[in-house]
DNA sequence: TGAATCCGATTGCAACCGGCAACCGGTTGC
DNA sequence: GCAACCGGTTGCCGGTTGCAATCGGATTCA
């Protein structure tokens, strides 16, 4: 239940060029889109305050304001409304986003190669690609039930997993 | 013979992040540079003017001239002097570029799947997805063999059979 | 010898984007 | 009532980008 139909296309406006490599370029190729699409598949975090905060990179909040509606205009992300507490706002991945695991799993795979990532998070990042498209299935379901559905984030995930891995990596190499 | 060792990692001046997928957008996530990169892989362009003209989006040529510095610079392409005309420069991919290949593979796959890609332009990216890893591992020797020994585009290889999958559906299809 | 052409860029200019810090109105918990 | 927290907004500024014109050198051709 992955492979979307011709009506699952996105209506994104047309551009000047057809190529699938340059049209994804043109949508997410900036410094934050898929930094701010990471934490949220990464990191647990789901709000401005915790996307703005809880990042390595310290992305600015205007910046953070102007990505989140274009993705969310994009329709990589969808708002939802806290019903206990207004304010809050909960940004959740869609299913187009979900299926960007294998190109994070990529980029992640060939930046902990190539460049100086640090060893504890590139762990997560070799364990990801190591999986092969099998577990990329799993941590896509697993985001689904949370994102799509709304269910809980499993404590025996594979986000859990990866997570874990890190941590020892973090506690033991350090 | 793909996996680099650790004496392979490029010395990369170290950023605030050690995030593989952040140092990766850093280096990469801009309008041009998958681009330009992508041109060198699929296009089979190898210089200054190749690059410029004949990409479907139309690169401005001081941003091509800043994106080649570059890359160069960051240890994905090397410039080579054509012996026979002093002018010509070459640029060639390097090792590292070359396993950027599973990168554009899901960038292209994703954006044929999620946004208004041409279908001409789509066929490309969907055969690549679909050959799988053996595919795409053919395909990046061909690269080692064109661009880091110099050995002649093989005219049966997978870039061979991707364009004529293209072109055939640009004069089918139209 | 000279002119046309091709080569990899560079320059000047305007628009835009990202980083930074201060601030906003509304909501919640105490 | 009040401090803390919520998702942002505003203004400023420097760097980057897009665009068009142009550059000096090298090659080709008559």
């Amino acid at each position: 239940m992955t492979g979307p139909t011709r009506t699952d296309r996105l209506p994104v406006p047309p551009g000047k060029s057809g190529c699938p490599i340059n049209l994804t370029v043109e949508l997410l190729g900036d410094r934050w889109s898929l930094v701010v699409l990471r934490d949220l598949m990464f990191g647990g975090h789901r709000r401005f305050r915790g996307l703005l905060g809880n990042s390595v990179e310290g992305i600015a909040s205007n910046v953070l304001a102007s990505r989140l509606a274009k993705l969310v205009e994009a329709g990589l992300l969808t708002r939802h409304d806290d019903p206990s507490h207004r304010q809050k706002i909960e940004y959740r991945l869609t299913e187009a986003a979900i299926q960007l695991v294998p190109v994070m799993t990529e980029l992640g795979a060939w930046g902990s190669r190539w460049l100086p990532a640090s060893r504890e998070l590139s762990i997560r990042a070799e364990l990801l690609a190591r999986g092969g498209p099998e577990l990329g299935e799993r941590f896509m379901d697993e985001l689904r039930a949370v994102h799509l559905e709304g269910r809980p984030q499993p404590a025996d995930g594979v986000l859990a997993e990866l997570t874990l891995a890190y941590e020892r990596a973090a506690a033991g190499g350090e």
